[in-house]
This record gives C-alpha cells, structure tokens and sequence, in this order.
DNA sequence: TCGTTCCAGTAAACCGATTTACAACAACTG
DNA sequence: CAGTTGTTGTAAATCGGTTTACTGGAACGA
C-alpha cells in the first residue's frame, strides 16, 4: 500500500501539498502541480488510510447500523436499502450489529462504534427503555432510530424515524370493518417495543370508534428469546391454534407484522381452518414474500425505500453539522390487498 | 473520551506501561503497578482507539462481508451466523455491503476495506469470474469464499467454504424419482454462478444414472437486475407459467433456491396448478420459511450455522497465521420432506 | 568490592494522514 | 526603492497508540 509520502515523492512535492489535492484545496497551487500529483496518486494506485484520517481528523466515513436480527426479512430489507444509500449517495460504509434486542450486546455496540470511531448509528430496534441510548448520546454519537415515535418528555438526543404505527393498525381494522368483520383480534408478541405499542392502541381506537370495543381483543403469544425472526412466526403458529380453540373466535385477526401473519396462516391450516374463508387475515409491514403466500397475504406496507433514505440523510446531515436538532419524521402507510381477506363466515344456525 | 495518557497520568505510569497491560505484558511490572493502571483505566472508562492502534499495527479487528443483497432471506441468515460468531467468538466486528453481484462495486468494497485497514473479506457471491478476488488477495487480503469450489486449475488464493451442491441436488432428484416422478426440471435463473452450475451438473447427472436423461431437463428463466431476492421469485413465478403452458410439463421440479421455490408455488397456483398433486417441488437451502409455505415445502437444507463458524475460523485463523494455506471445506447437506411433494399426477387416458 | 544479571519501567521513534504557521518569490504600488 | 500583497508551496506539530532500546537500582556471586 502506498502512502501519502510516496505520491509525495513521486511527484516531486511535499505531502501537505498531496493532503490539499486531497481535500479539494485545489487553489493553492500551480495546475502543473496539480497535474503531477494527480499523475502520481493514479500511478501509484494510491488511496488514503482511513485510520491516520481518522486519528487526526476524529472521524470515519462510517455508520453503525443494529437490528435485533438481520434474519429477519424485513430487517434484512431495510438494512439493504440503508446500506446502499449511505455507501452509494454519501460514501459511508456500514458495520452492522445483531442486537438479539439485549440491552448489553447495544452497549458493546456503543462502545465498539467510539473504539472504532464512528459517530452515527442507525437503531433498528425499538425497546421501550431508552436510557442506554441517552447515555451514548451524551458521549457524542449522533443516534437515529427507527420505529419509534419519540418519548413525550424524554430529551429529545435522538433523531426518530417512523411509520404511523397507529394509522397502520387502524387502515387494517377499518379494512376487516369494511368486508363487514365484527369480531377482530390483534395477534402480537410478548416483549414490550414501542412500535407495538402504538399498533396495539391504533387497534383498540380504531375498534372503538367503530363500536366494536367489546369485541376487539389483543391475543400475546411468549417468545423465549425475544428477538424475532423465525420465532416471531412460531409464536404465530402457537397463537394460531389457541384462536382456532376458541369457539368465539374472531373472524378478522390484524397480525403485529407479516413474520407473525405467515406463522398465524400456517397455524390456522394445521388447526384445518382456511384463510380467508374460516379467518381473515391482514400483516404489516409489505414483505415480498408476502405476495408468495398462499393465499397473497393482505398487508399494510411501509415504505421502506423513503425510510432508509431519510434515516441516513439524517445521520450522515447531524454528524456533519452538529447544530441540527433532532427530529421525529412520520412516515405513512398503505393497504396492499391480496387474498387473506373476505367476508366473514355466516354463523351456522343451529335448528333448535 | 480518554486517551492512554489520561491513563498513564492518572496511574502515574508512563504510557508504555499503560500499553503494556493493555496487551497483557503484566509480567514486566509490580503487582502494585498493575493494579494501580487497571484502576485508572476503570476509573476514566477508556477504551484504546482503534484507529490509532491500527495506524501502528497495521490491523483491525474486522471482517468484511460482501453478500449479493442482505434482503435476500438466505444471506441474511448466514450473515446474522457470521456476525454473531465473528463478534462473540473472535471479537471482530464487521462491514457489510451488498455487491448487487457487481463486480464494480466489489472492486468498491474492496479498495475501502484497505483504507479501513481490515485485512479479512468473507465473500458470500458466488460468480464464475475471480479475477478480481485474486488482485485483492495479491494485494493482502484474506478472503474466504462461501458457495463455491474452488475453480480446479486455478491459483488457491482463496479458502472455500461451500455445501456439496451436486449432492444437494442429486438428493432432491432421488427424492422425486423415490416417490414416482419420471419427467423432471431443474428451475434456475439466468446468470452463471458456480453453484447453480454444480447444482445443474448434480441434477443432470442424477437423472441420467437413474435413466431419465431425456426427460430431465433444465429451465432458466433471465433476471433483469441480477441479485436474487424479490426477483428471484418473480423469475420462479414467470416460470411456473411456462412450465404451466406446457403440455408435457414435469412432474417433478427442483428448484435452484427456496426463494425461486416460493415463486414456482405461486405461479403454478396463478396457472391453476396444484402442489403437490399436480406437480411435486423441492427447493434448496432450509429457510425458515419454507415451513411456512402452504404447502409446507420440501427442501434440502444447508448447515448454515455450521458454515458461518467455518467461514469466520478460517479468515480470522489466517489472518493471525498468514502461513496457513488455502483449504476448501465442503459440508453435507441433508433433506427436510414437508408436503410438497407427492407421486405425480396419473395420467388421464383419453378414449380413443 | 566489582561485575553481572534481573527487574520494573521509561523515552522516543513511528504508523499516515491533516493543518497551522511560515517562507520564498514575483508583482504591484506609491 | 522600500513596502505591501498574492501566489505557491513547505516544515513541523499533532492525533493515540505500539514497540524498541535503554536505564537505574537491587540482588547476587566470586
């Protein structure tokens, strides 16, 4: 590897002069001058070492990016779309963390990303409790994250980048009011995160306001690890045959998102009900695999791609100019129909 | 953040010392003085900086990934093994990229990961064409390469970490044959890979020692972008209508991936085929997924956990021993039977 | 007592960039 | 002609570690 020096050498010049063509100060020398030294990083093949950049300057082109588990599909989609973007748009490269959603493996994150000089992340995760990450905040990481609507009255040290949780879960219920569904359950998993949460609650107001509060109930399947890729599709198929149990089951189930809808569908099947005929079913979130069930799964997709680009420009904008606040950008959802969705079956009537 | 001199100050040693238990010399001072450093370095919560460590040594404790896209389901699986392992067993962190299989952008990837100072690469791409691998190994880094033999012939620069692919597919073709099936297809996307090409070779050659050359035949389907994740199951999907057009159509198909899988099922279903009763399916890879698929998909499953460690070990071990030669490890994969696959269909006999 | 060895620890060079302060020298200006 | 300004460039300090060569003193043997 050549350095600096060398193409200093080469060229007949001393290195701050390299450092200035380097760094765009391109007027102040001769265009002879310039002409060589750009000769001489060509010959030489020559590209700067990032680390003696970063010990002097404090920074590194490069962002931290955790998700509870890139297993998960749609983690693993976002996680594309951030990564092409930082690297194609500002040239950042992305070192990338599974979290299992364990406060201790962040922290080791955190402390890996100051190590290594890195001084944005990305947080795909949104546990309820946010005090590890104030913490890094105040070390001077410039953190955005991802699914959560900011805490009202926590500091706002974070940037927060969201899809209108409440708005999702209400296009969902208002879709099963509409094939003409009365009785309608939330199916989620245990562990509380914020983006839950505010699904859970679109769910109940939007139940509510349609008269149906009595009828509406939220169904919490356990997880043992607690991070959701495949397990988040088991706790569906536990969940599933408790629903199909249940003699007054509920004909429109909203699924927390689309892993969880795919586990509910094969649980509904095993238990010998058919989707949509038996239950109607509507995911979140809008997976390509999503359109391969069978039957389509109907689901409430987040735009994704405008996401991931507004996650960067934030922190790639906040690391450059430090004088930028935090911000809460919501984004909104829409309803991408396919099969999983009908009228609900008409009751058997029993002849007395 | 605190440097080793805030530490040396604070112990009231100099900053060798300091370096010194850093790195585990302990034997070359006082209890007193070990004792005396480690307290500092609680106290002041210091954590050496990396860039300025690598500047001097010349290493960093990180791996390169390249996978063609993380939102392929199957990459983020072994890339979630990857990182897991490479961070809890070895201490290294590590920088994603998607390559798109692009051999610009890999070039890209590479180029950055010298100026990061990162001296191991695991490339989960399987391309015909390694040129451009064995000019990054020229210039220093280690790569290890998942999915691919090593080309016979060619310079071993690389290790070579890849599942028996002709097995793998000679056990889904002896599956099929097993349960009846005698007009076979091998469903695969446009662009060579070395694994799709072993996996075809596997195909064909299972059929021909089970005397069904004639009618075993490979169908391709051409891809825009080129990476495979959505649009690998739109290719399956173009396919299946193909194949559903076709009058003297297999039986029996299997398929390249378990995401061209997923699209063969929805397109055959499009044509008003049923799985397994008017065709048989067979995908490869494992997902987890696939369980989830209704039909419930038979699949041959790779031992990705089992890979990821294999893949980690051996760019870290050669990294610390540059005399450990090149290897290629090939693992076995093993069959999972769900329902997707069943004795074909009986012929209608027309009266004549 | 002198010479040697060992122990505990230090000073200083170095990795490869950035950046500040300054130096030649030419060209103006009054 | 002396003084100012502008242009083109350089020397050297610096970032935060690692490592080599060395030192001061105690302990030991003869």
């Amino acid at each position: 590897m050549s350095t600096i020096q060398d193409v200093a050498r080469q060229a007949g010049v001393s290195t701050s002069t390299v450092s200035n063509v380097l760094n765009g100060r391109t007027d102040r020398m001769g265009r002879a001058t310039l002409a060589r030294v750009e000769k001489a990083i060509l010959a030489l093949n020559y590209r700067p070492n990032r680390a003696a950049q970063q010990l002097k300057t404090g920074n590194n082109p490069m962002l931290g990016l955790l998700v509870p588990s890139i297993a998960n599909p749609m983690y693993g989609y976002i996680a594309r779309e951030i990564e092409t973007v930082a690297q194609q748009k500002y040239g950042h490269r992305v070192m990338l963390g599974n979290t299992y959603r364990s406060k201790e493996i962040e922290t080791g994150f955190f402390d890996d990303l100051f190590s290594h000089g890195v001084r944005g992340v990305i947080m795909i995760s949104s546990q309820l409790d946010e005090q590890h990450l104030d913490l890094c905040v105040q070390r001077g990481l410039v953190a955005v994250s991802y699914d959560r609507p900011a805490t009202p009255g926590a500091s706002p040290a974070l940037d927060h980048v969201t899809v209108d949780n409440a708005a999702a879960a209400r296009m969902a219920v208002e879709h099963l009011i509409s094939r003409g569904h009365r009785r309608l359950a939330f199916a989620t998993a245990a562990g509380q995160t914020m983006s839950r949460r505010e699904k859970v609650r679109g769910f109940l107001a939007a139940a509510q306001a349609a008269g149906l509060a009595d009828s509406a109930h939220v169904i919490e399947g356990s997880m043992q690890a607690g991070y959701g890729d495949s397990e988040m599709a088991d706790v569906g198929r536990m969940l599933a045959a408790r629903i199909a149990a249940d003699p007054r089951r509920p004909t429109g189930i909203v699924a927390v998102n689309d892993l969880m809808a795919f586990g509910l569908m094969a649980g509904l099947r095993d238990a010998g009900l058919s989707v949509p005929a038996d239950v109607s079913l509507v995911g979140m979130d809008g997976l390509f695999l999503s359109a391969l069930m069978n039957p389509g799964l109907t689901t409430v997709r987040l735009p994704v791609p405008l996401m991931a680009c507004k996650l960067v420009e934030r922190v790639i904008g906040r690391m450059a100019d430090p004088g930028i606040k935090p911000g809460e950008f919501i984004f909104q959802p829409d309803l991408v129909e396919r099969d999983s969705v009908a009228a609900p079956p008409q009751p058997v009537r029993r002849l007395a």
